[in-house]
Order: C-alpha cells, then structure tokens, then sequence
DNA sequence: CATGAATGAGGGTTCATTCAT
DNA sequence: GATGAATGAACCCTCATTCAT
C-alpha cells in the first residue's frame, strides 16, 4: 500500500498528542493531580513546556483529552465483553473482573482519570468537561435495572450499589497502589462473590 | 478554680488553632484540595495569611492536623456506638449507618480528610502524615475478623470488603455532595442491607 | 504632632504605591506602552516583580490608577487656574499655556497616560477605565461652549476644537520629547495665538 | 507579452507581501499594537505563521514596510492635488480636506501607521524606520513656509503649526473611530476654517 | 515557496514562606 | 501573639523565531 509508505500529514501530531497524553496520565498517577504542572509532564514526556501549549489549548484541554481517552479506551475493552454476556449477573461479573484485570494493566489512567474527575468536580462550579466516572456508572445502573428486570437481582436502589462498585473498584486499584504485590484477581474474585451475594434475589 | 481566671496561655493558641481548622475543612471541601491556597483558608476565616504560620509550621502540617482531627472527632462519635454492639453484624452495620449519618452533618470534614489524603498519597513518596482512611480501614477489618472467627461471617478476605465498605461511605457522600436532595438514611439503609447479605454466612 | 511622629497604618502601603505608580510612568513614557511589562517596571522601581502583584490587584489596576493620578494631579493644577479667568477667552490661553508648562514639567506622566488610553482604547471593546484625556476634551467644550455663548467665539463646533487643542498639546510634548531644546513656551505661545485666531469672533 | 504568460518569480511574492501588509494593517488597526502578534496576523490573512517569517526578516521588517506603504500610497494620492492648488492656503485646505477623506476611506491605514511609529518612537532607543509623520509634517513645513515667503500667511512658527495640523486629523480619525455618524467632511470643513483663520495674514 | 513543528524567552499571576515591627 | 510587607519560585500561557521537510 502506497498510502502506507507517506506519513500522514497529522501522523506527527498524533503521536505527539498521544506521547504527551501519557506523559500527563503518568503525571498525574505519580505525583497527583495538584502537583502535575504542564512543566512537569514536559519534562517527564522529554519535551519543551511549550510544546504542550502548542499541542492541546490549554492545561483543561490535556486533562480532558486525558479523561476522554482513558474511558474510550476501557469502554472499547470491556463493551465487547459485556455483550457476550447475557444475564445481568454474568455482565456485573465481567464488569469487575475486566475493568479491574484491564485497569490493573492500565492502572495510571484509571487513577489519572479519577484524580482529574475529581478535583475538577469540586474546582468549578459546574463540571467542566466530560465526567467518565458518571458514564460508568450510568452503564452500571443500566446492568442493574436490567437484572431486576430479568428477576435476577433483588429489589434495591440501583444508583447506589452502581456507585459503590465503582467506588470498590477505585479502591482496589488504590490498595494495588499502595502494595503491587496483592493479589488482583483474588481481590476481583471477592468483589465480585460481595456483589454478587449483594445483588441476587432470594431463594 | 484559677485555672478558670487567667486564660490559660495555650487557650488563645487552641481557639486560633481550631479557627484555622476549621477554616481549612470549609475551604478545601468548597473549593477543592488544589485550589485550597493558605491565602483562600486565611481570607475564609478572616485572618491574616501569616497568622496561620504563625500557629502551623507550615501547609503540610495544617493539613495534616486537619486529617487528624476529623478522625479523631468522627471516632470519639463512633466508638462508643460500636462498643454498644456486640456482634460483628451489629458493629457493621452501626459503622454504615453512624458514620455515614456523622458524616452527613459533617460532610466538609469528611471530603477535606479524604481529599487531603488522596492528594498527599501520591503526592510525596513516602506518606508524609498520619492517613486516617487508613485507621478507618484497619478498625473495619478489625470488625470484619471478629465477625469471621464468631462464625457470623463468611471467609471472605477481610481488607477487600473493608477498603469497600470505606470507599462506600465516600461515594454516598459524593452523590449527596452532587444533589442534597437524596435520602441519605435511606443511601445508608441500602448499604447496610447490601453489605449484610455480602458479607453473612450462609445459612 | 503625636499623630505625625507614628507612621499612619497605611504610610508605608500609600509610598509603596505611590513609587511603583512612578515607576509605572517612567517606564511607559522611556520604552513605550508595549514594552511596559511589570518585570521592567518592578526592575526600574527596584523591587520584585510580586510586589506590585501584592499592591495592585493586576496590570490594570496599576494603569488605571496611573492614567486616574495623571489627570487628578494635571487637574487639581489647572482647575483653579481656569477659575481665575473670567472670560472664555482667557481660560483657553490658560489651559494651553499651564497644560502645557506643567506637562512640561510632568511630561512622562502626560505621555504615559495618553499612550496607555490609547492602546487601551483599542485593545479591548469597551474602554476598560476613565478615560482621561476624554474628560480633558470634555472639560474643553464646556469652555469653547461658554465662549460662544458669550459671544467671544464665533459659532464653530466645539468638539472637533477641543480635540484639536488636546491633541495640539499632545503633539507638543512629542516634539519637545524627540529635542528637548525646543522652547515650549515659544511653542505654546504659539498654540494660544492660533487658537486664539481660530476661534474668535469676527469683529 | 511574454511576462504575462509566465508569472514573474516576483509576482507570488508581491502579492503574498501585499497580502501580509494588509492582514497587518488591519489587525494592528482591529486590535491595537500591542495585540498585534504576528499569529493574530497570520489568522487574519488565513495563512500560516511562518509564511510572513518568510517574505520578512522579522516583525520589525514588516511593520517598516506597513509604514512606508501606507505613506506612499497617501502621498500619491495627496501630491498631485497639492500640486493643483498654487497657493499656500489652498494647499493647506486641500491637506486637510483630501487627507481627512481619504484617510476615512483608508483608515485603518492611518491608525496603523500612527499606533505603529508611535510606539516604535520610545521602544527602541534610535528611531529603527522610516518616520512617516515626520515626513508629513515635513512637507507641511514646506506648505507653512511657503505661505509666509508669499505673504498670504503671518509669520508663525511653522513647525508647531504643522504639527498641529497633523495631529489634528490624528484627532478626528479617532473621533471617527469612536463615533462612526460623525459627520467627517463637516469635522474636516471645521478644521480648514480654523486653520485658515489661525494661519491668514492679518489684513 | 510554504508550512507544521518546536523552542526558549518572557508575559502576568499565584503561592507558601519569611521577617521586621 | 499577630500582621503587613516582601520575596522568589513556580504557575500557565503567548510570543517571535528557527528549521526540517
């Protein structure tokens, strides 16, 4: 294929967007939103600040670039993969298992992710961009409606087990954080009995 | 009583101490760790900027106080009520609905401790101060352990269920954050019964 | 005087300002309005760049206070002088002659405060603050009107005189600023002479 | 023609210089000097950034020839009016009139040009191009001088004067510039009777 | 000829901290 | 005890300019 042999003309820029993207989710894993400067995420990415500035509009562009991709990419993983699944039991399974399996290999942008969400939440007023953790959760209390529907899941309120798996999730990945030699998929294995037994119907 | 005539010398330095506290949990749960400057916490509590290093050693150590006194407040409210229980069930579900209804009246402290230690976590390589999520977390595997050897819970691993249980707590906090409106005991209720029927023993 | 021996709370905050101000107009008239940066101005005061940040909320504040001392100091100057003056006649000679005998002697102040309300004319929509050569051209009228009025001027339209006269004295201090041998009291003489024919009635 | 068939090597390159002259005028024009970048400039003439580092050495480069443009064009359009009139009072009125209408149709050049030199007159310490003001007062002196030797004039300082006459259409673009409705060949009708009156011999 | 990409310098501003009073 | 004043470092961002393509 010819088309292959010539670059792009937006083959460069992409991957300067994508290389300075990870730099800034490596960033902000690292040393925390607060502290991840544009200097800083230059200097991890090996590049001049300004390139940054050259690149995305400003620091709230990059950091919702940074959102954006991270939960477009996990969604593409794991969408497939709920969708093999029929009952809504088997989908909350695969949800935490492939979230946590797939986050643990991508653990800086799900924190990145989170810690920006985050502090955006309560920096300005209204949210400024794109919160993803709020697209998760909607997905998960899609799941559990349905599984009440189906009458395999129990009569509770479904926002809030939906949030607070997300939550488990996120504190997994902390704990992860905080010790890399734990267990995951053990861990995945006990959250997903915890809401398992949580969620299904009596018999 | 002379201790009661002339102030103590301390007296002034422990209202100005707690003044500043308190500042400092109104501000960063307002408007968010990053943007939490001493100059926004002194201007909230009306005070002069150096006032407040003049009583702390520096931001870390007023954050740090900050963390420490939430949980020592929220303990002081907690542990008598857990002592009340007697089964692990009991004390489990006391630590849902308590600390979350606690925490409904103070919220700020709540979100200012969780944020102050999630910023500071990854902020400094080594955890710069006492990470009192983590004291939570150690009392609720406590909790979860004793449960296990009465035989009221089943095996799970205990330090999952209980990071699980915490970052619960938080979640119900964000979502109230986000709309005051929701029914917090009934939140809490749905917690209680999920991670009731989590955690028991089959039977 | 007791009152004069201690410093009044604001003696030091006032003489912080009011140099910094003058380094402000020294700078603007010497490298012009674009290249006036505040690290240039601080540089010529000797202080910090952050020191003006401290004493002014931002580059604005500082220039409109500039462009608002420039004029109350030209006018608390002028005003009584015109007072003095009876007829309409005599109050133009005035203005033109101490205008610009005091501008004279305060030329960087004059040139400064034009050329920041000239680029600040056009750089945003609105005129951003007092406009003071506005209120000069203003206070001309009111004079050329009083003039015609009283039948000593003939029947022109007073605007376009007024801002001719500004701009004559404008003009004036551009030239005497590119050689400052130029006589201005020539030079004014000159302008009242002018305008004097310019504007009288025909007898 | 031969010339015509193929494009001169010059013939892109004036046109894009052009182009760029105009794109710079009329932002300098738009926006005022200081916010003039030369991005600004490129955005406007819907080219790229470096297109104008191409045809120019620097920023300094073509804001020059800006200047120089705008003062030859007026100057062909003004010279052979002034060259009509034979005597030095209709030179003067035709100056002022001709000058005032075409600058009204060519404003934007006229500001341009004056915002430019102004604030290139005190940025750099020697004059760095070609003072296009300074060759229209020239050729107002020669007027002035004129007038006097043939005794249609009385015998003033002829700079001051000319100066002032410059200024004064300096005055009414900016007028014209706030207030588009003014009434320009009314204004320009104003300021030849006032001259004229200013500069007469006495009789 | 033209340009996308990159850069270092400098812009204004905020910040935690220090110090004399 | 308390504070106004000052500072330098770092912040994000814009700029004119250079260079490989």
């Amino acid at each position: 294929m010819r088309s292959e042999i010539r670059k792009s003309p937006s083959f460069i820029e992409a991957a300067r967007r994508a290389q300075i993207i990870a730099a800034a989710i490596e960033t902000v894993a690292e040393v925390g939103y607060a502290q991840a400067s544009l200097g800083r995420i230059a200097r991890h990415a090996g590049i001049s600040k300004s390139v940054i500035s050259y690149h995305f509009a400003d620091k709230d562009d990059l950091l919702q670039q940074v959102v954006r991709q991270v939960f477009d990419d996990s969604w593409a993983y794991l969408e497939p993969l709920l969708r093999r699944e029929t009952t809504a039991r088997g989908r909350l399974g695969v949800w935490i298992t492939a979230e946590l399996s797939y986050m643990a290999a991508h653990r800086a942008q799900f924190m990145a992710m989170v810690r920006i969400v985050e502090n955006h939440r309560n920096a300005v007023g209204e949210l400024s961009f794109a919160d993803s953790p709020e697209e998760s959760i909607t997905e998960l209390v899609k799941i559990l409606r349905q599984g009440q529907r189906d009458g395999e899941f129990r009569g509770f309120a479904p926002r809030p087990i939906a949030v607070t798996v997300f939550q488990a999730i996120t504190g997994a990945l902390d704990e992860w954080a905080r010790d890399p030699r734990i267990d995951l998929a053990a861990y995945a294995a006990e959250l997903v009995t915890a809401f398992d037994l949580a969620t299904r119907r009596d018999t």
